[in-house]
DNA sequence: GTTCTAGAAC
DNA sequence: GTTCTAGAAC
């Protein structure tokens, strides 16, 4: 296509117009740059706004560039504001206006603002001429800037400025206010900041850069050098594939919990997004947080955006992101190496959403590796789950690692709905996220991109940091999260609190590794140890490993096998410690309301000879029903799926004689007489071994 | 889970 | 006055 092709040659000093490009997402500044320029220019300036050039509205290229002409023609330079983010965007103006009759030149303005700058006033401003509002800011700012190349002087421009602080943006204002009617300016490119990563990191991912690492002065100072082939070179080395991404930044992609088919509010929750993310990245070293949605109406996408820029957050370690999560390296250019799914209780794939595309996406591998983890999960809590190399999910998108995390639920259509109780649903929420996030820096912590911290760091605890010992841990949650009136399949107690000393066990079974010095034994499925503070001569704990089984009441039929692996252990240690004494007489049992986190069978004496036995409670909670007896748990859940358990409320009950069944007034004189009471013990344990003694002796 | 301690029980 | 428990604090 031709312009016209008068006065080729004649008076080329003329009076000539400019053609500034301006490139930028949306909220990057255009429209405002021009404004500044237009104030008070030292030459005609036309503004072709793609956003209102139709009447009002928002029109298309072809409109602009007939615009352009028309304002060209009458002797004015013109600022193209529309987004002109990729090449082809551009060309069409270069090649069609930079040719014509009445251009001088082309240049091109480059408003590189971080990203979560532009969505953020993307969603500020309601009179935004693009309409460009409210949820869909996020979305479309992050689509476009997938698309983004930066401009190089081998399109056709004839100068490049780059901008990536206001004080940057200030200096190009100048120049172009500056500039006579008469006047160019230097050919060349000026401001590109540096490619100072050795992995180049595609056109998304320079949004998230810091800012300030670019002296303000530094896109006017070095005009000279800029016009040297160098500086052509340097711009293309800014121009790189996604696919060239290395792995450097440890960083977790997560969808938002709960807020899509659990209907949990969504400005309750960007708030605990917000907040628990501001908790966890002081921890988290350089690694990075992405909250990723695949609408491009994302609300909750532009409510946490709009929150945490008004929150002291390193944006450039938690940021926002449009894209299927589970295709973020091949199709968004982001590199995570862990993400997170919103899973369901079974841990199952399906349901639609995330969690049927990230079960998808990993295969067998991450349903095998998942298996191996857990097989259910509660709301607050999540369970990492490495990816083999066989993984498809680790080979194409370089995810090593899966979160598994489950958030409450508002939908009365799904199992266990709070009914809009928000004072739970947000501290179960608000414990998800901190179990996500806990658990993603675990992953940091185990390629040892960080000092580890304390050993108590457990998925659930939100880090607690006391390090004296004998203080145990401070309390972060109360306990009176228990039991939503839900009779749904995960149980009762949907989210117990636990307070943080009631996590050492948890923390033994899931790094036995890590506390070498007190664990006896130890498999792929449990860890024995000694009870701490033994309640009889011989007392220790088979724990089982497996995440998400907490207690007696998280039991069913798929943990049978584990059940029998810590009866069989229990019974060995049994063997053993007779074996040493013949006199010692055992059972071997659960608590039906565990203290303690993490599944764990006791092996205890009957003698009950310890100094840490002291109240009622331990008492009852070793010799009334409940105390329940492997060889019985093992019988309900095989035949009716679950274990039964007794209240709380029969620890409070009478002190009796193991063996008689006397009542006596106090602990010393329960313990003076159970030392010497003559009795057999009662009928029901000496039946089904419940009561395990020596073959060889009697009683 | 334990520790600490006020005050009940004796 | 001493022992012991129960509840709060951790």
């Amino acid at each position: 296509m031709e312009m016209e092709t008068a006065e080729v040659s004649g008076e080329k000093k003329k009076k000539k117009g400019i053609v500034v490009l301006l490139i930028g997402p949306p909220g990057s500044g255009k429209s405002t740059f021009c404004d500044s320029v237009m104030k008070s220019p030292q030459r005609p300036w036309s503004r072709i706004c793609q956003d209102i050039i139709n009447k009002g509205k928002a029109g298309n290229k072809a409109q602009c560039l007939k615009m352009a002409i028309e304002s060209l023609k009458e002797g004015k330079s013109v600022f193209i504001d529309r987004c002109n983010l990729d090449r082809d965007q551009r060309s069409d103006f270069i090649n069609l206006l930079g040719g014509g009759p009445h251009v001088d030149q082309v240049h091109a303005v480059v408003l590189e603002i971080p990203a979560q700058v532009c969505i953020s006033r993307s969603v500020k401003r309601t009179g935004h001429e693009g309409n460009l509002q409210g949820g869909r800011a996020a979305a479309v700012v992050n689509k476009m800037l997938q698309s983004k190349e930066l401009p190089t002087l081998n399109e056709g421009f004839s100068r490049i400025m780059f901008c990536y602080s206001d004080a940057d943006v200030d200096n190009a204002v100048k120049t172009y206010t500056m500039l006579g009617p008469m006047d160019t300016l230097p050919s060349g490119s000026f401001g590109l900041k540096h490619s100072d990563t050795k992995s180049q990191q595609p056109g998304i991912m320079k949004f998230f850069k810091k800012v300030s690492a670019l002296p303000a002065s530094s896109s006017s100072s070095n005009e000279k050098a800029a016009t040297t082939p160098e500086a052509n070179e340097k711009i293309e080395d800014v121009r790189v594939s996604p696919a060239k991404l290395g792995s450097v930044v440890p960083t977790l992609a997560f969808p938002s919990i709960s807020t899509a088919d659990f209907q949990f509010d969504l400005d309750k929750a960007s708030d605990i997004i917000v907040e628990t993310a501001e908790e966890f990245l002081p921890k988290l070293g350089s690694a990075r947080l992405a909250l990723v949605d695949l609408s491009h109406g994302s609300k909750i996408l532009s409510l946490v955006n709009a929150k945490a820029s008004r929150k002291n957050i390193d944006l450039e370690r938690f940021f926002t992101f449009v894209g299927d999560i589970t295709k973020l390296h091949s199709q968004g250019g982001l590199h995570c190496n862990v993400i997170a799914n919103a899973a369901n209780w079974r841990l199952k794939p399906g349901g639609g959403g995330v969690n049927a595309a990230i079960f998808k996406a990993g295969g067998p591998d991450l349903e095998a590796g998942t298996r191996a983890r857990a097989n259910t999960l509660v709301p607050g809590k999540a369970v990492v789950v490495p990816l083999p190399s066989t993984c498809p999910l680790r080979n194409a998108e370089g995810i090593t690692h899966v979160i598994h995390v489950l958030g409450p639920n508002m939908n009365p259509n799904r199992p266990n709905c709070l009914n809009k109780d928000y004072t739970k649903g947000c501290k179960i929420l608000r414990e998800a996220y901190t179990s996500l996030f806990g658990g993603f820096l675990s992953t940091v912590e185990d390629q040892s991109k960080l000092p580890k911290r304390n050993n108590q760091a457990t998925m659930s605890d939100s880090g607690a940091e006391d390090s004296e010992r004998n203080k145990k841990y401070k309390g972060t949650q109360d306990k009176a999260s228990t039991n939503n009136m839900e009779s749904g399949d995960i149980g009762k107690k949907m989210s117990k609190g636990w307070r943080s000393w009631a996590l050492a066990l948890h923390v033994i079974a899931m790094h036995p590794e890590r506390h070498e010095n007190i664990v006896l034994e130890s498999s792929d499925h449990i860890v024995v140890i000694n009870d701490q503070y033994p309640k009889a001569r011989k007392h220790v704990l088979v724990l089982a490993r497996q995440e998400g089984v907490d207690g007696l009441e998280d039991v069913r039929r798929e943990h049978i096998q584990l059940l029998e692996e810590m009866h069989n252990v229990g019974m060995k240690w049994i063997k053993r410690f007779q074996e040493e004494d013949a006199s010692l007489i055992f059972r071997l049992g659960y608590h039906s309301v565990p203290s303690m986190r993490q599944l764990h069978l006791h092996v205890i004496s009957q003698d009950f000879e310890s100094d840490h036995l002291k109240n009622k409670k331990h008492w009852n909670s070793f010799t009334t029903s409940f105390f329940r007896d492997s060889v019985d748990v093992l019988e309900e859940v095989k035949s009716q799926g679950k274990a039964n358990v007794e209240s709380e409320d029969v620890l409070k009950g009478e002190l009796r004689c193991n063996r008689c069944r006397s009542v006596h007034p106090n602990i010393p004189k329960l313990k003076s007489h159970i030392r010497t009471c003559p009795s057999q013990f009662p009928d029901h344990l000496l039946q089904s071994n419940r009561l395990l003694v020596r073959p060889e002796t009697s009683n």
